[in-house]
DNA sequence: TCGTTTTACTTAATCGTTTCAGTAATGTAC
DNA sequence: GTACATTACTGAAACGATTAAGTAAAACGA
């Protein structure tokens, strides 16, 4: 016996039969033990678990149980990259967080899954996944993972990733919300505007581009900020093809320092950065903050997400409001609620706004 | 057909024995198709999958294959509280990122489930989790649900929770280190300390309490943290007794916050505060901030944890060092491979250490 | 040409439950 | 005392695969 009486050898698995057997009745007595106890006497149901315990039987298998109710008790969460960049992006962070509140409600527990991207090492573990239905997070719109998981026939939602018939689809405006943080700075007085924005095509390196062409992206919200940051532009009769865009092959901090040193290092420096993530902001403001550029003074800066942290950087973050949390959780109760018979919360796109702080001001 | 082709029914299921009939061969044919290809002819194999793709058999039922092959392909990572704390917390976010290396290095899923504390569902959800294996992170040494979890006779490995035979162990030093966070303030000169505390016993609701009795803690880090600060304080000839611990019902900002109101608003107030950690720091920084005291100017503060935003506040924290990201990664890897024959990594304790930044110095 | 491998499948057992359809035994109604 | 429920179990068929062992046909060596 260990401390407290507790031990972890790993055995030899007990199964139902052997118990039934222990007692002399009938497996199906045994599994009515654990499930339905209106069955069998009260006295017997006792034996079933003392005999269970001294034969170290922790109750029905979860496999086996799962085969037969056709039922797991779990849902997947496929992100598009590696699981170790979703656990460094606070939005994916708050999307976990009301995916989780969600399936805690329903009692599932919450498979997460990496996608294809850079560095996927096993594609399979998406076709072979244990799960009763699947919530798909920020995938390429290329993805080849999607096409697997749709196979599956499972209950599905896609967040972030319109356009498969018969699958409910949660997302925001995402060309409206990023032509509203565009408007601002132009309504600010500001001509010379950056992007900073994510990865734009798979292959991508990092670097310059221009706002000529947001088509070419796969992913659809960039393609959507892309169209919105283009549209609010050209609607105020700036010239889109001179605003310069830094393509960052991740939405993290450094990728953000990066880019403002480019972008800020250029002839005709901008007076202005739309970033397409809170994150690449931060990394943004830290840029500036080494350049010796004061913000917004010198720089204004425009996020997208409204993290939590986005509220206490010096400046504030002047940033697109949305709720990771709310989506997540949209997503969750909608799979949720097809996964039993209940019907579903209506899907469709949360509100976004933009939030006036620190970081923006009219061009000194 | 949906757009590109794509459409999300949620359909019947298919069966390998329907694309079986279709095709007249047997079963264990289109098995062998999808597991074994050496096993028929190419031509054959490609008709299987043409007879799959038609008849809608998105290949092997992943429950029915787990049965059969005794290997789910997934590790359950079971959190003490509801998901949704810990996906507020940096330091668990940490953790799971650690984790989530080692399962996609193995090409394994990761199925989080919360613990059974306030607001928990459905403690049957870990007993019937379909994994291979647990990482069990940041139990109450009471949690009923590592029992429940132990008597699977999984592998499993346990991170901040010692003293269960046979069962790998990973954690850190909790003593030794808070005892250096209490060292490094005393021998700045402090003499009047507090302590910001994680709850100390289950029914808790804040409050005030003092260093003296510190065993009474449930959570094993608690216990040994408070200990730390203890015989530090002891050691230094400080009366324990006096020392006012403010024990908090979460590890958030807001608890950091309703702490430090409580203890700086005493009558001898504390020239220098313990947090345990440093989500419970921040909010002490933040309160420090709102009562109009400069930090480390009127009020010393150490945090525990360091974690990535313990560089970036203002000032910065001074912190116990503690890589979470490792932690995970330990805790995954040794599971990994004890799910194989794998010789796993020593399981033990990893290193800390205090990071003086900017939130100590002498008392004023 | 005969015996031996090899190739390409099939058969049937198994993984560990759940559950439908019984069947005796006991209880209740009149 | 007969008819009818109710109680307390059992038997056997799923659930959807995998796999060891077996078999017939084709290929091969000498």
């Amino acid at each position: 016996m260990g401390v407290k009486g507790k031990e972890g050898k790993v055995g030899r698995r007990v199964t139902s039969k052997e118990v039934a057997a222990a007692l002399g009745v009938s497996p199906a007595t045994v599994s009515n033990a654990y499930n339905r106890p209106d069955q069998l006497s009260p006295l017997l149901r006792e034996k079933v678990f003392e005999a269970a315990r001294e034969l170290g039987y922790a109750g029905p298998d979860p496999v086996a149980r799962s085969l037969r109710r056709r039922r797991v008790g779990a849902v997947g969460v496929l992100y598009s990259d590696r699981l170790s960049y979703a656990f460094a992006d606070p939005a994916a962070v708050e999307f976990f967080e009301g995916v989780s509140v969600a399936t805690e409600e329903a009692g599932l527990g919450m498979l997460l899954l990496p996608g294809s991207a850079r560095g996927a090492r096993d594609p399979e573990a998406v076709g072979n996944a244990v799960v009763d239905g699947f919530v798909i997070y920020c995938m390429a719109d290329d993805d080849p993972l999607v096409d697997v998981v749709l196979e599956r026939r499972l209950p599905v939602v896609l967040v972030d990733h319109p356009g498969v018939e018969d699958v409910p689809y949660v997302g925001i405006d995402d060309e409206g919300a990023a032509a509203a943080a565009a408007e601002h700075l132009i309504g600010l007085g500001h001509r010379r505007l950056g992007v900073v924005s994510f990865e734009l095509t798979r292959q991508m390196t990092g670097g310059l581009a221009d706002l000529s062409r947001p088509e070419r992206a796969t992913f659809g919200p960039s393609r959507a900020r892309l169209r919105g940051y283009a549209s609010a532009i050209r609607q105020a009769g700036l010239p889109v093809s001179e605003v310069p865009v830094y393509e960052c092959a991740e939405s993290t901090r450094e990728e953000g320092r990066v880019a403002a040193e480019a972008l800020l290092g250029m002839e005709s420096r901008p007076t202005a950065l739309l970033c397409m993530s809170d994150q690449l902001a931060f990394g943004v403001l830290e840029a500036a903050r080494d350049l010796g550029l004061s913000v917004p003074g010198d720089l204004s800066v425009v996020g997208f997400d409204d993290v939590a942290e986005a509220g206490r950087t010096s400046p504030p973050l002047t940033t697109v409001h949305q709720s990771h949390v709310e989506k997540g959780l949209l997503a969750g109760r909608i799979l949720v609620a097809r996964l039993g018979e209940d019907e579903p919360p209506e899907a469709g796109l949360l509100p976004t706004r933009l939030i006036e702080r620190g970081s923006t001001a009219p061009p000194g």
